[in-house]
DNA sequence: TAATATATATCTAGTAGTAGATAGTTGTTA
DNA sequence: TAACAACTATCTACTACTAGATATATATTA
């Protein structure tokens, strides 16, 4: 995947030579999706990528910074997946089984869990910038499910009673849900699972 | 709402007289559900009980401890309220609906979420005493509602096609995962939203 | 071209503050 | 008196963060 969008920060320091930030953000997100915005350490960080965790402050000045940054990367990557997808000509079910798979994928492959539902469940302790940036993650993901659901109601293949934008959310809600849950019952099968339950309760 | 066993705990201290170690544990189950296992300290307690943070050493050796006698006794009381729930003589129905109200009423009048739903989301940090006790919750939770689900199918007013022992953990799932979008949404809504998505998919 | 200036990215060394945890002491209660 | 439950005082390790120096690369100017 393609890095695009670090100057999405809303803060001064532009560092022009944008490899050694992306690393650091990289890092972070793992971090975060795997202990927490309060789990990790900006040594932890320093540690992995190989230098100074007073460098850190250099590309990222607070903590809260950096966490900004890695929610607003992992929201524009996450949105191309799906724009990806929605270029694959699937049906809207296919597609709704397609960003289900994403979530399937990511904890399968590195055992972690979406960096938003994390960063969500430690709301309070968060800067209201990432809090803007977690919003702005459930809003789109809402946006994106809905309309594959009206692609689907389209082709005669899901409900017509179905409201798109009322369940797009709890669909989305029900992957996060059981992404966190299946971590820590060590079943990615769990996950699987509820994601087929949902789709085939909306399935005609 | 009583206390009951605060016995639980797998760690040596017992503490004959448990009023200050009760406290102790309330104080900590609502820092979790506002701000994570590590969002919050010893201090922070210390100062809302009353007492030195030294001083909760005593009842709970470390960090670990404590947060399991937390996790303990809030799966022992949420287990209290689902027996007091299957009393009460509703529907299966009715008592998938009220097990979402127990949910919803915590976001409402907290503003927090489930302490295992947190727990669950910093799942890497945790001890494996502390994450046996969140996957005894989630067993628990789903075991409750499978039961409620069959009782609905018996009276007819769920679908029979709807494997219960698949759709329960799924519930739980969706609910946890859309209580903490929720509070990250500021809407009480999005939840109970949720909610009825699930559970008109599953009606007659 | 050579000298000068600026910018980038790192370092070392340090700040004040907080983390969980421990030892030993004191008052209180059964 | 003995158990209990708190205390004071302290420890080590770590936290985010800062100041100032340095090396290197890139521009700008004489």
């Amino acid at each position: 995947m393609q890095f695009e969008n670090a100057m999405t920060q809303t803060t001064s320091k532009p560092s022009q030579h944008p490899a050694r930030a992306q690393e650091i953000i990289a890092v972070a997100q793992s971090l975060i999706q795997s202990r927490g915005y309060n789990g990790f350490s900006f040594r932890d960080i320093a540690d992995t990528v190989g230098i100074k965790s007073a460098s850190i402050h250099y590309h990222f000045p607070t903590k809260s910074d950096l966490a900004v940054a890695a929610a607003a990367d992992y929201r524009a990557k996450f949105l191309e997946i799906l724009a990806d997808i929605a270029t694959q000509n699937l049906t809207g079910v296919r597609e709704l089984q397609a960003y289900a798979g994403v979530f399937e994928i990511t904890l399968e492959r590195s055992g972690n869990v979406c960096l938003c539902g994390v960063l969500a469940s430690e709301f309070e302790s968060l800067t209201d910038d990432v809090r803007g940036e977690v919003d702005r993650f459930f809003k789109d993901q809402s946006v994106w499910v809905a309309r594959a659901i009206r692609k689907g109601q389209a082709d005669g293949e899901i409900q017509s009673t179905i409201d798109a934008e009322a369940f797009a959310p709890a669909y989305v809600s029900g992957l996060e849900g059981a992404m966190i849950i299946a971590r820590s019952t060590q079943s990615v099968d769990h996950l699987r699972s509820a994601a087929n339950q949902y789709l085939n309760l909306i399935k005609v």
